[in-house]
Order: structure tokens, then sequence, then C-alpha cells
DNA sequence: ACATTATCTGGACGGCGTACAGGAGCGTTC
DNA sequence: GAACGCTCCTGTACGCCGTCCAGATAATGT
């Protein structure tokens, strides 16, 4: 401590840090979801006017983008650096790693999925799972293609998780959330949709790690069929609309 | 035609009905995205005062639930109804379906995956994708876990490719995004992220629906391999955290 | 000491979702 | 047919949001 750092600005001295900033916001987004992270409730939160924040962020979506930068870098790497263990075990160590540490801030999951995650440490995360599945034998296309379908798995199944529990806060237990799934879906109509009533029956009795975990296994296992006979795409009748559009134009 | 409507209400005609509203919604959505679908907007586009929306949804939650289930209630149920096709094409022809018809519309993609989706047209969805499932042969079991993977797979790869390219409007063609996303990662220094320019260099051949279906495929091998040899999870070691922290209360 | 520059403040603008009160249209009931 | 009562739409307003502008203040470089 006390050790003067040296003072390149100009003016007077910052009263607060981009930290600090992000500290507040984080806070308010555990406390009281994605609404209560506003500019004004974070400067209130640091004690200073609310357009104090943008002598340390040009806009809000710089303020959302270093969050989710700050919640990319928690996530600890040695949990799947150990290239001496399995890679499916060591996928499944990072991919329960990311679930626990994005499920402590569920308000933070709809802000990284509403934007590119092309931070460091979203690209420090993707080079590690990239060189994990070097590890496990994948060709560079079949191992950006596979650590593409596992990312949209973790967040997305994450992401799906957060929205049917959207109130703010800090996520219920699991066995609160399994119940409370079984309540509204033992609610719809066995009339109209008896499988999906089924389902929910049949459900009540996972809790949802365990249903994370089942998918994640499938994935797993197709990935590593994949790497055993590596086959080409079959004849697929590609029909995406959304290119078509525009086609014969310019 | 000229069919004179019963009224049951007593007081002065309904200058719109609920459909108009969410047309004027939708169009909004796609033009503007997201932020200019509000209830100002919608008002001032079909002609009214702003509160006058209130008459016909409560608040705007419930217009995004109507969009929401508009949407999917336009999904071609027929594409993957032809139960003497192998279940595998039949849900690949039902990902591409949903893939199509939802990226035609890409400001509704936060929409949905922000709030549950429990309308009917969502249920009856499932319903479908848990009927072709024990078409297949999976157990209820089994086929709820394989319904909510893939379910987690569709929404989530097209969320994210969404957030990607999160101007609004509609989304541009793919070779045009492709491109962009050649741009976007060979600006990535190759210096600390080797394997992630690498995977840039060699994605950049493939368009991204080639991408969704690699996924896809290996997604359904995972599923047809468990179906095959129903062997239970193997022992894993659950540690959510989630769970932990409001263990021994009560 | 002076000029320069970074920082924070009060105030304001436009937009948002939404609540409240009032007036006008229309079916119901005497 | 006239009065009633319900329904719809409007004007207005409140509190929130992100963000900009002008001004005061404090520190540094000269």
């Amino acid at each position: 401590m006390s050790v003067s750092e040296i003072r390149r600005r100009r003016g007077p001295r910052r009263a607060l840090t981009e930290d600090e900033i992000l500290d507040a916001a984080l806070d308010l987004l555990d406390e009281g979801g994605a609404d209560a992270a506003s500019i004004r409730g974070i400067a209130a939160r640091v004690g200073v006017a609310p357009n104090a924040v943008y002598t340390y962020f040009p806009d809000k979506a710089a303020v959302v983008r270093g969050l989710v930068e700050r919640l990319l870098g928690g996530v600890d790497h040695d949990v799947f650096a150990d290239r001496a263990r399995p890679w499916h075990e060591r996928v499944e160590a990072l991919a329960l790693e990311l679930r626990a540490h994005l499920s402590a801030h569920p308000g933070a999951v709809p802000l990284m999925i509403g934007g590119p995650m092309d931070g460091p440490h979203a690209l420090t995360l993707n080079e590690r799972l990239l060189q994990l599945l070097a590890d496990a034998g994948l060709g560079p296309a079949d191992a950006a293609r596979a650590s593409y379908l596992l990312i949209v798995y973790v967040f997305g199944s994450i992401a799906l998780e957060v929205a049917d529990t959207s109130r703010p806060g800090p996520l219920p237990p699991e066995a609160e959330r399994v119940a409370a799934r079984k309540a509204a879906f033992s609610a719809t109509p066995a009339d109209d949709f008896p499988r999906s009533a089924e389902a929910a029956a049949t459900m009540a009795g996972y809790v949802s790690t365990e249903q994370y975990l089942w998918g994640l296994h499938r994935i797993l296992g197709g990935i590593a069929a994949r790497e055993a006979t590596p086959e080409e795409l079959g004849p697929v009748d590609l029909r995406d609309r959304t290119g078509l559009r525009e086609a014969h134009s310019a």
C-alpha cells in the first residue's frame, strides 16, 4: 500500500474505479434482476450522480460488456486443465463449472446472450475449449464445430432454465425449482397434451443438473462417434429461407 | 363475409383486434428490433392512443407472450408429420423448419428466451416432438430429456446467431453473415488466440446452416446410441453450487 | 501563477410503461 | 323511447430510463 500511483491524467482524482462500478452493477443484478442494474441505480449505489458513470464507460452497453467479461473471467480453468484425464471428463468438468458459475448470477445470463461474446475472457475460454478438443484428437474443423455445439448447449441450457424462473434474485435451490416445474407442468391439461403431462410426471424425479448432464453426455457421445467414423455430411436439403430472400439481387 | 358478429360487450365497438396489434408489433419488431416494439410505437402504428392497447392486453408482457405464441403457431407441422420417414429425418426437418421460421423474425428471439414458453402453441410443439421421439422408440423419460436437449440446441443456436448480428432489421443473407464473421474473427490477435484464429479460418468455408446441422447430427447420433445401449448415467460428481448454497437450512 | 484538462454536478430532453379521470358510444332495461 | 350502465378511447400525468449540455472544481504541465 501507500504506493503513489503515477497519475497521467490532468484533472481531479477519480472518485471510483471501473471495478467498483462493475461490483455495484453485479450486486444490483443479483438483487433485483436485469432491470435493477440501471445506470442511475449503479450511480446511486456508488454514491455519485448518474452521469458520472459516463466518465468510466461510454454507454450502458459498455458496462454490460464489462460485466459479462468479469463473469467469464471468474471461471475456474483449473478444473478442466488436467490433460491427463479423458477429454470427455474435462469437457464435463468445464460444463459443470460454467453452469455453476453462471447460475450464481442468473440476471446476467440474458445480458450474455443479448450480445456477442467477443471479449478477451470469452475468447480465452473458447481457446481453452478448442485446445481441449484438439487434445481429444479432433481436427481443426471438427473442433471448431464441436466447440460451437458445446457452447450453444451450455449457454442455451442455462438461458432456458433462467427464463423459466425469471423472477429477480438468486436462483432457488434445485429441489424447489423441480417442484415448481412439476406443479406448473402438471397443471397443463393432460387431455390436450398427454405426452407433455407424462413427461412432466416422469421428469419430476430428476434434478435439473442430471438432465443437463444427460444432454451433455449425448453430445459427447455424438462427437466421439464422429471422431471414430468421420463420414461426410449426408445429402441434406438445405432450405434456408433467410438466405433466399435477397437472392437474385445485386 | 358480412357475417354480423354477435356482440356481447356493452360499450362501443372496438376499433381493433388483438391480431392487428400483434401484426403491428411484429412489423415494428422486424423493422427496428426489439426496442422498436414499444407500446407507444404499436399504438401509433395502429392509430390509437398508447393506453388504448391496454384494452386488449393487460400489460406489455402479455403482448410479448401473444407475439411469441403467434410465431410458434406459424410453424409448419406437416414437414415432420410423416411417420413413415426415419425419425432422425423428421427431427431434422423440424429443426430446419423452426430455424427458418424463427430466423425470419430475429428480433423475436430474445423475447422468446426471455420468458417461459408455456403457451398452447409452445406446448403443442413440444407435444409433437415428444410424439416423434416416442415413435423413434424412446421411453418417456428419455423422450422428455431428448426433447429438452433438442429444444435447447435449436433455440440456443438461433439465439447465439442472432446475438452475433444484433443490429435491427432482418438477418442478412447467410453468405454475408459468414463473411462478416470471418472478418471479425480474423481480426482476433492470432498470437494470443491461435486456435480461435485457426478455427475462424477453417470455419469461414462453412455456411452456418451446415454448422447447425453438424451439431444436430451429433446430437441425433448421441440419442440413437443411447437408444441402442441404454446404460445408466455414469458416476458423476455433481457439484451444483446453486443447490448447495441453501443446504442445511429449513 | 497560469493555462489546460479531467472529473463531477445540476438540470434537461425525449422515450418508456402504465395509472387515473373523463367523455363518448352502444346494448340493456324500464 | 328514454334512462341506465358498461365498454372503449383519450388527455394527462407520474416515475423511471439512457444520455447530453453547461458549469464549477480540482489537479497537472508549463
